[in-house]
RNA sequence: GCGGGUAUGGCGGAAUUGGCAGACGCGCCAGACUUAGGAUCUGGUGUUUCACGACGUGCAGGUUCAAGUCCUGUUACCCGCACCA
């Protein structure tokens, strides 16, 4: 009979799918695993073989657990809201809903064309009312918390397209749609206060799972800094407040600068002789796109303010004040100390402007070039810090500074706050009604959802607002708490908000009181395993571990941290190690090689195609290799000898490869597991086997290649499904060759090799090499000073 | 500039963490079956040498009986962040 996979692959979905094998339920006596990919963004293109790799990986680990014992979940649903669906709908002329629903609709066909376990019971979907109510009713518990808040902020505008772009929109400094400039501009946005946050969320990532670099990304984001704040007094009688690290060289700060949107430059405006000028680079730095303004940092540029000066608060001496645009208002206080001994910046900005540079740390030579080696050293030329040694320095002078009230320990991050308003159709509203008389009233919970209303047009319009404020009769309402005539807001959420709770929604998905049950999360999360890309790191793995603290906080969840383990997948590259693209025209439909090699296949080689972490290039030529792996073990079923039992030929074999897939699927490494069963296979061919030993091949191989598996399985008579047999298990003991191939070396050169028993003793390995020819050769006129017995391994003899 | 990673045959990649480098697969070579083969099966395949052997994990040193693996230095490439005080 041949190997029909296409009639196979058929046959066993639709069994699975009307036994509903998959399905999780609540057991709380049984232990449970909940295994999580990132639900896709069902873009027009459908599923591409960069989705087959996590999801066959976790469905591989889930219909492992689930054979082991574990109450298994492993859902699936859509993060349906986003940009390119709204630009798609604009240009044809159709309701995002739509074409939403079209390209479910495809990515489902296709997530089941592939036989993943999911149990589509539990399919979510972010743009449908019944979740993103949710989602609206989570925001506004933050903002009742005061975490959500309205701020003028510098936004990215698109001068081609006349509307905001998120950050990730802003490629080079240009706009990623349209290719033209992109300014900043003042906008008043939703924001959300993740960096109240910034400390739970360094804290917590000690208590989970993630690989290194992935807690080092986030770390570097949220990016902790410790110093101090220090107060400068000014002769213009106020007080500026800095921020720095480091305090213990405050005796070398030889001026100061402010950010150019600094509000003292405001404050200070009658005093200062040159506040034209002062404007006038503001206004120049304003112009310039946060892309220019890093990339064209060569050149420091800056005014001096005629008319204020600082007093450093250890020497009272007093020191100028210059606007730079290299100074940030966006991180602690908007303006700096300047060490320009010991910082490569200052130092170039004086070099400039022909500013003092004063050595406080002994060891360079500050007139050539900064000294950065200050993390030890001995203070200089800074009074009473004179001999002191830097860590004993930085006490020193943070005590003086409290003495004096001019300076307290401080820690700053480089986390801001995230900007949450789109000014966009095809999102979550934001379910907030701006009152002229009583600001932003939030929407009362029984109001929600606030449905998205349908529109004409989903153009945006010339002011950068959202398509929403074309819509006067949704707009204009009264005000909940007044009466009064008020508006609604017209500003939708980002993509990133419904993907920042979604594995709380799967664990009891059709709930219409609450975002999910009590019992029901308390019985599913943590998320056992969560796998996605590197790529979501630090935005989505940030905003979600936010939001479910916050949960947690107001008591919600029972969790802190909502992923126990997260793993992360490399990326699946084009034939030629390029990454795959439609303009490249090397993009690999799943649906094509389902066709011509099956989805067994499929499965099999994009899990073969290399270490799972890494990138991976395809290769078309290679996935005939996994269809052959497959072809041979249809073959097979015709010449087995017909005894249930375990031969003796191929027990070792089969224990030791028992062993090595049950280990290597936890750790993901597919490609060894494969490769192991693959020399099974080889075993069996040069053995021959019995139906026992092809049974336990059969077992072994079922979450790789769940079609082929089962259909053997029952044309060998078994019972049930195998899907639902329990994971076989290896003896120890039987893992063990009798007979050890040992290598013996001379001086470390591999001479020849050795069979003997196991049980051989060290003098009996060591006498049996010394006996074997080839290694007499190297030891005749020799006499052998030392001997050393790897067990199980090797000899080496050293010979003189 | 800062942070992280990678480097092994013609190719994708293995190597129980210091113990036979190149598992497994692709490709290639030879043979078998065949009217035919881009199907299938069998054998071979790191380089070099007629052979014994010698050499071989980006490069240069070192530690060790033994190094792809540990240490020091160095180069190239990839990813993330980037004037973060």
């Amino acid at each position: 009979m041949k190997y029909d996979y296409l009639r196979i692959e058929k046959k066993w979905q639709d069994i699975w799918d009307d036994e509903c094998i998959f399905r999780a339920e609540v057991e709380p006596d049984k232990p449970k695993f909940y295994a999580l990919i990132e639900f896709p963004y069902p873009s027009g293109n459908g599923l591409h073989v960069g989705h087959a790799r996590p999801y066959t990986a976790l469905d591989i680990l889930s219909r492992k657990r689930k054979r082991e014992g574990y109450n298994v979940l492993f859902p699936m649903g859509w993060d349906a809201f986003g940009l390119p669906t709204e630009n798609y709908a604009i240009a044809n002329k159709v309701h995002p809903a739509d074409v939403t629903r079209e390209n479910v609709a495809k990515f489902k066909s296709q997530c089941k064309l592939l036989g993943y376990s999911f149990d589509w019971d539990r399919e979510i979907n972010t743009t449908e009312p019944e979740y993103y109510k949710w989602t609206q009713w989570i925001f506004l518990k933050l903002f009742e918390h005061g975490l959500a808040y309205k701020a003028k902020m510098p936004v990215n505008w698109c001068t081609s397209c006349k509307c905001v772009l998120a950050n990730e929109e802003v490629v080079d400094g240009v706009c990623e749609r349209c290719g033209a400039d992109v300014e900043r501009r003042e906008k008043s946005q939703w924001m959300l206060k993740i960096t109240a946050y910034a400390q739970k969320l360094l804290d917590g990532l000690k208590d989970v799972d993630y690989p290194e670099r992935v807690k080092l990304q986030q770390e570097n984001w949220i990016g902790r800094s410790e110093g101090a704040e220090v107060d400068f007094n000014t002769d213009a009688g106020d007080v500026l407040k800095v921020f720095t690290t480091r305090p213990d060289t405050l005796f070398g700060a030889t001026y100061m600068v402010l950010s150019p949107e600094h509000p003292y430059l405001k404050k200070w405006s009658d005093r200062l002789n040159n506040y034209e000028e002062i404007c006038e680079y503001a206004r120049q730095a304003a112009h310039k796109s946060d892309f220019e303004r890093s990339e064209l940092n060569k050149d420091k540029t800056g005014v001096r303010l005629d008319g204020v000066s600082a007093i450093n608060p250890v020497n009272n001496e007093l020191i100028p004040i210059y606007v730079s645009d290299y100074v940030l208002m966006t991180y602690g206080t908007g303006a700096i100390m300047a060490v320009p001994g010991h910082d490569t910046r200052d130092w170039e900005f004086a070099k400039k402007f022909d500013l003092p540079i004063v050595e406080v740390v002994a060891g360079g030579d500050v007139s050539i070039e900064p000294y950065l080696d200050t993390e030890t050293g001995t203070m200089v030329n800074s009074g009473f810090l004179n001999g002191m040694e830097v860590p004993e320095a930085k006490k020193a002078i943070i005590e003086r500074l409290s003495e004096l009230g001019l300076g307290t320990p401080m820690v700053n991050y480089k986390l801001r706050d995230w900007v949450f308003s789109r000014q966009r159709y095809w999102g979550e509203p934001i379910p907030i009604i701006n009152c002229p008389k009583c600001g932003h009233v939030p929407l009362r919970e029984e109001d929600l959802p606030l449905v998205l209303p349908d529109v004409d047009s989903y153009e945006l319009t010339d002011s950068g607002e959202s398509p929403l404020s074309q819509i006067r009769e949704w707009v204009e309402v009264e005000c909940p708490k007044c009466g009064g005539p008020a508006e609604r807001e017209t500003d939708t959420m980002p993509q990133w908000a419904g993907s920042s709770w979604y594995f709380l929604r799967y664990t009891d998905p059709h709930n219409t009181e609450e975002l999910a049950s009590q019992k029901a999360m308390d019985y599913w999360m943590p998320v056992d395993w969560y796998n996605g890309g590197m790529e979501h790191t630090t935005l989505h793995l940030l905003y979600s571990r936010f939001w479910h603290h916050f949960l947690y906080d107001i008591g919600v969840v029972s969790t802190k941290e909502p992923y126990k383990k997260r793993t992360s997948h490399g990326m699946i590259l084009g034939d030629g190690g390029e990454k795959m693209s439609k303009s490249r025209g090397n993009v690999i439909n799943p649906n094509d090689i389902v066709r011509e090699y099956g989805a067994d296949t499929m499965r099999l080689y994009i899990m073969f195609i290399g270490d799972f972490e890494k990138a991976a290039a395809w290769s078309s030529t290679a996935v005939k290799g996994c269809k052959r792996f497959l072809d041979r073990i249809w073959n097979l079923y015709g010449q087995l000898e017909n005894s249930e039992k375990i031969s003796k030929a191929n027990e070792t074999e089969i224990h030791k490869t028992i062993k090595k897939v049950t280990g290597d699927i936890e750790e993901l490494k597919f490609n060894t597991a494969i490769a192991s069963m693959m020399s099974l296979l080889n075993k069996f061919q040069d053995n021959g086997a019995t139906k026992g030993d092809y049974s336990i091949l059969l077992q072994l191989l079922n979450p790789f290649a769940p079609h082929i598996t089962e259909e053997l399985w029952q044309m060998l008579g078994h019972d049930g499904l195998l899907s639902a047999t329990p994971w076989p298990a290896y003896d120890e003991e039987k893992t063990k060759d009798e007979r050890i191939t040992f290598a013996i070396q001379v001086n470390g050169k591999l001479r020849s090799t050795v069979e003997l028993d196991a049980d051989s003793t060290n003098d009996e390995i060591v006498e049996a090499a010394k006996r074997d020819e080839k290694v007499q050769r190297f030891i005749a006129d020799k006499s052998i000073v030392k001997t050393i017995v790897v067990p199980g391994k090797l000899v080496n003899l050293i010979a003189k």
